[in-house]
DNA sequence: CATGAATGAGTCTTCATTCAT
DNA sequence: AATGAATGAAGACTCATTCAT
């Protein structure tokens, strides 16, 4: 097994994914306290407590270690949902919600890591390579959300609902949600943010969702 | 009047606070282009058309000039939902559309401007000097935006509903459809978020709000 | 008379010695607080409080500024040393002392200006037009110095005695006493300094100088 | 050894300390020529034939690196005269000269070191910190001499003698030579500099020290 | 005469990257 | 694989000097 693997290398001679890992954590933990610009291959590398030259060595150069951090962060979630909505069974609206939950769960919306997803985020706009990794992961889950939402709204009748304008809006809620988590941590809880986007799922499909 | 004055002078003897704008101007142009680590004392002097020690003489430092340029934008923002809201009138639900329709303002939600805004908010966690100077703008309008919702949910005797939720959910809301607004420029257009937004507030105050 | 015009004029029309003499004084002060590599045309013009570009008008550069500070100090300094002997009659001894006490005289070897002058001695390798400012005047007083000394070793038939080497030994000494004076201002004093070095003539010329 | 490994280690990846002790050497070069406000990192680095960065390497900061080669220059100079000190006997006049003569050796008191030193002192009154080192080791030597003129005086049976006094112009004197040195280079020799200083000696203790 | 905004060359410092070991 | 000394380009900041007013 994979594990047995890794465990059983160690010290200098750990396995390439091992280190790649050990390099990306780090990565986030120095991104999530220093800020983007103040992630440098040294915070990153002493974080790891490994040598200067490794990540040249592991990833090229810093850029790449970036967009891979974003790759991990970006499948690590993927993963969770699609595993999440998979296990949900055939309901679209269980399915909506075990897709929601994920993004208020304690490992995904961990201060460190949306502190992280938003220092992407400010980056965006000038970094297409960061913005290509991360959209195709996010048209997925937006599709996998409109698709849903548009289910539910079939089957429950709704009139008067544009459902892909409610889809659109619960994924810019949870967003919305994060960024306030994020600019106020002491007054926000993880809890109040799940029941406020449930309380918007509550309001726009009733019969599906009730006031958590 | 102080225009004139301004207009006035040119070439080597600007007015300070003409100088300093057009900094404040290139440092979020440079900003929304080069991104916040890309944007050097050497793209904002260029940008300004000025030369490069001139930075450190209006603005003591880079540092200061952030710190200023998103203070600016924040006090840009304020006074026009604040004026927003006066000009209002006394109903609290066109004071809300008022202010909410600020944020998708031609002048206020460009996409250099979300930009910026986004790069702040990437920093925030590890500058709380930026921070404290969004904060005390942001806490107003949440303020205000909460108050409003409670003042419209009693007007309209809302069952079932938690006012302080739905306010939060509002300012979230923006924020998220924001992010969508910069992750996505091709495919969201500026009214389409706006008619996403009032599709919210029809959901959670029917009797108020009007699908757009 | 001069006084009468200097004080005559004032404010932004003061005449031309009274302001280069402002901004030399200014710059002995910055120079002996912030030290050579800190005196900068900003100390020294906000030191005068004058505007920044003055320095160059006055002076043409900075250059210019700090070779005339010196040559201030070192007139002073000769003007004061040769008018002494001056007054002090035929008497060579006599002579002696009153040069002399030139040097721990409280207007002459203060802390601001035994700074200064160590301040230009630490660059005088360095720059020519320093040392040839000061050597020009400092020849001088060694000759005088020397002749002195010839004068009282004749007159006094000390035997055994190289006058030259004991004049020598006194402007050494007298310079190390002002460094000890700038290296330990707390535990010395100039009336200490005085004494040792009137304890070195009295053990040089016994029968010119006593004891202190 | 450690001297084969040293000089065994080349090219990219010399010892730590082979690396810091060229950089004072390039920084004792570049102050005794370019002063101190024209030593920058750019011509220490160039004198040590390496790379701009590596200064900041090892030492940090430019400050660092002056205060260490102040440091090296003291240390040195106390090595030499303790040593010498402890080698002479018991005698106190022969200590003494032992002491004095390190003063006036070819490997102390020569023109480079000798402008460093002048060149601290210079600015020793604005910054505390070569204050501090330089008066750490000075303070001992001062100590010393005190001691050993008191020892001889006590011995000699010199009257109207204050071994203290005796002692700071020893002091002062060595200083003021070093001075008269660095002024005028070309009209003295470390010889007579030698001279001088111990003509004071037997001008002060005829009985332990004759006229040279 | 005097001001002080503006310039731009020069410096220190940081840091991604290289590379001998 | 890993280390960490070394490089050098790039960036923030300083400051003497200029010059329109």
């Amino acid at each position: 097994m994979e594990e047995n693997i890794t465990t059983a290398r160690n010290g200098r001679t750990a396995s390439k994914e091992v280190r790649r890992q050990q390099l990306i954590d780090a990565t986030i933990e120095s991104i999530s306290t220093q800020g983007f610009s103040g992630t440098t291959i040294a915070t990153v590398s002493k974080g790891a407590n490994l040598s200067q030259g490794i990540v040249n060595f592991h990833f090229t150069n810093k850029e790449t270690l970036f967009i891979e951090t974003l790759g991990y962060l970006a499948t690590e979630h993927y993963e969770r949902w699609s595993t999440a909505v998979e296990k949900a069974g055939p309901d679209a609206a269980k399915q909506l919600i075990a897709l929601v939950d994920v993004d208020f769960d304690a490992t995904i919306a961990t201060p460190k890591k949306i502190a992280v997803w938003f220092a992407f985020w400010g980056q965006a706009k000038q970094r297409p390579s960061y913005l290509k990794v991360h959209n195709n992961f996010d048209r997925q889950r937006t599709k996998k959300i409109n698709q849903l939402c548009n289910q539910i709204a079939k089957d429950g009748a709704y009139k008067d609902i544009d459902p892909d304008s409610r889809a659109r809006n619960l994924v810019a809620l949870i967003d919305g949600i994060w960024l306030n988590y994020l600019l106020y941590p002491k007054s926000n809880t993880r809890k109040q943010a799940r029941n406020d986007c449930f309380s918007y799922l509550a309001g726009t499909f009733p019969n599906h969702f009730s006031q958590p």
